[in-house]
DNA sequence: TGGTCATATGACCTTACAGTCATATTATAG
DNA sequence: CTATAATATGACTGTAAGGTCATATGACCA
């Protein structure tokens, strides 16, 4: 947690600080990530960053705790994943959803959330981190186990390996639209979201039934 | 490339050396990875690292291909793979049954393989494995092509999105196996097994069927 | 205006390592 | 047995970057 002088400057000063460090990770990996460089960027000396962070490994941290926090605050992210009665399909369909359209306006934070979560900071084991993980296992599992009391998931299959077989469909998935974001560049047309909209369609009709002929 | 004199070792020298940069990378990561440690686990000066290759760089990129090299020396992966009539599900079963196999005895190197693969050293988009990457993508997008045309798989669906549909699971599963494995230690049990083949079996019938209920 | 406290700053310190090099050792040749 | 080339070695160098600190700046109060 950064320390309390960090609270004290004005909020788009520190809005500034993180997205420099979100950009300098994203770039360069935490090792390569350069303070000096992210103080520049965010237009503060060096030594500042010391009187608001203890360490790298806790600016980083918190850029991830951060991003989060836009996140939610911006989409809500979560308080529509806690609903009831949500569907394993539609909760794919609308997590897909939100993701593209995260990526408009929020690329940078989007991508390094993604990258965190996609195990590219791995060397990082760090609680907090591993909780937002298992947090989200959880939630799938749960899903996973009213899709099978209210009929719409097979019986026959083990909840881990169920759980298994979606996530790693969804990750790839997720990592398919950020390329595919990357590459249409700043502003995202209405023909890239119809696109993209059938794409998902399509891929829930695989989780769904499967790549067999039938 | 290392340099001449590598190759002037003796083999038994060359692959001590080797190993203890796999392990070493594998432990740190590339940034952290420390080529100091790497002569001392291997029983050299650490100069003489430098007689051997260019720079740390050139020692990791050459790790990635002694270790592909040494599985498919010692399994012929690539061989089998290359057969005619593949079965796209026939693969999948080969594939997990084979890695489950070689982490038996060369976990390292195999644990090494599959974290280049999945990503983790991302910071090298090295032309050398992007290459590696495109094969096996293309050979994927061969299989479900051909599967098309023999029937076995649907036709509704873009090949893209089934080749990301099916890596996307076979990834995922494949991390499973390798913490399974970790967990299971040393040695692996019969037991371990059958209840991994078991899996393997499970999957593919998602993968044939979805995970819907019918 | 002067005093006190919080914060900003960048020169400086420290450390860790990648990479070098002069020298020692060993192998090869004549 | 000597000369020459190839290799081994580890002390040394250079440098990048994380982290510190003495000092400057500015805010707030009396």
């Amino acid at each position: 947690m950064p320390k309390d002088t960090f609270f004290n400057l004005s909020e788009d000063k520190r809005e500034k600080i993180m997205r420099a460090a979100i950009s300098e990770f994203s770039k360069n990996g935490f090792e390569k990530g350069n303070v000096g460089n992210i103080a520049k960027s965010a237009g503060v000396a060096k030594g500042s960053m010391y009187q608001y962070f203890e360490n790298k490994k806790e600016l980083f941290l918190y850029s991830v705790q951060w991003s989060m926090e836009l996140l939610v605050k911006k989409y809500n992210k979560y308080i529509t994943m806690t609903n009831k009665d949500v569907n394993i399909f539609d909760y794919f369909y609308q997590n897909s959803k939100d993701i593209w359209v995260q990526l408009r306006d929020e690329r940078e934070v989007v991508i390094f959330i993604q990258d965190v979560f996609l195990g590219k900071y791995s060397r990082f084991t760090d609680e907090s981190m591993a909780c937002m993980m298992k947090f989200s296992d959880e939630y799938i599992l749960k899903l996973i186990q009213d899709g099978k009391s209210n009929g719409s998931i097979r019986k026959d299959i083990d909840d881990k390996l169920l759980s298994l077989f979606l996530t790693g469909v969804s990750f790839k998935f997720k990592e398919y639209l950020m390329k595919k974001a990357r590459i249409a560049g700043e502003d995202i047309v209405d023909e890239d979201f119809e696109m993209m909209e059938k794409e998902i369609k399509a891929m829930i009709e695989l989780l769904k039934n499967g790549m067999g002929a039938k």
